[in-house]
DNA sequence: TTTATAATGGTAACTCGTTATCATGTGAGC
DNA sequence: GCTCACATGATAACGAGTTACCATTATAAA
């Protein structure tokens, strides 16, 4: 990956601008918006590349296929919409957690992951079926 | 599932016993004590019926596959081993977490993972290459 | 014990996210 | 503008976990 391609700067500014982790798929979507004839595999490729450039990681929230986010926000967790599916950063943290641990275990770190309602779903009427896609 | 077979009492057993949620393949391991002939496909039969039945549950935690615990535990979180990978209960949380998500946003429930040591890999020295299987 | 039928075990098939392949397109040095 | 190595796009292939298939086994009612 040595090359300035429309691609590649599509799909850098399709995550810085969501403020968000995105998944390949979002990614896709929103770059597309730039570069419309876009196609998957570029997207895979370039996450990988930009991951391992130390520009992108990884964020794996469970049960959830990876997503990604830019590198370089300190220490941080995550907020998922049980409506719209999408993930939020959280800059806050409950602190030290290693009292929890039983007897005997070393923590050394923690995830932390918020379900609820994102400010958009929270002002809309719940919906059944697929779930609503602020896109 | 209507029959009381021996295949589906050792997998109940095997989960029980344990006392931390289980892979299906450790499962399988650790029923195939009680009936060494035990097939990974019962394994995955039964672990779906006694969860549509309500006797388990499945665990996910951030990048891993789902494991199975009994239901019935109340609010709890997970500890996995940096080393051995095992996952363990963790009988403790940090509290109402609402106050942590951006404005606007509701929280309802929360998903915590702590990582470190669990009390046997803390008492053993570290291992390089594949991880240590306390089994 | 006999019998019907549900459950099992081995394995092929499936799912779905991801990666490889390769012909085509394009960035950037000349 | 020319060149050509690198990147792209379409799609086949891959991999790991899970499920389906089906002949065989075994539970449990009669």
């Amino acid at each position: 990956m040595e090359r300035n391609t429309r691609q590649r700067s599509a799909i850098r500014d399709a995550i810085a601008q969501a403020q968000r982790p995105l998944l390949p798929q979002e990614v896709l979507e929103a770059a597309r918006t730039e570069v419309p004839g876009l196609g998957i595999a570029t997207v895979y490729r370039n996450l990988k590349a930009l991951v391992e450039e130390g520009e992108l990681q990884a964020v794996n929230l469970p049960g959830e296929n990876p997503r990604f986010e830019v590198v370089g926000h300190r220490h941080h967790h995550h907020f998922q919409c049980r409506q719209c599916q999408r993930v939020f950063d959280v800059h806050a943290c409950p602190g030290d957690l290693g009292r929890l641990a039983p007897q005997g275990f070393t923590v050394e770190d923690h995830d932390l992951t918020l379900y609820g309602r994102c400010s958009e779903c929270s002002s809309t009427a719940p919906r059944h079926g697929l779930a609503h896609n602020h896109s």
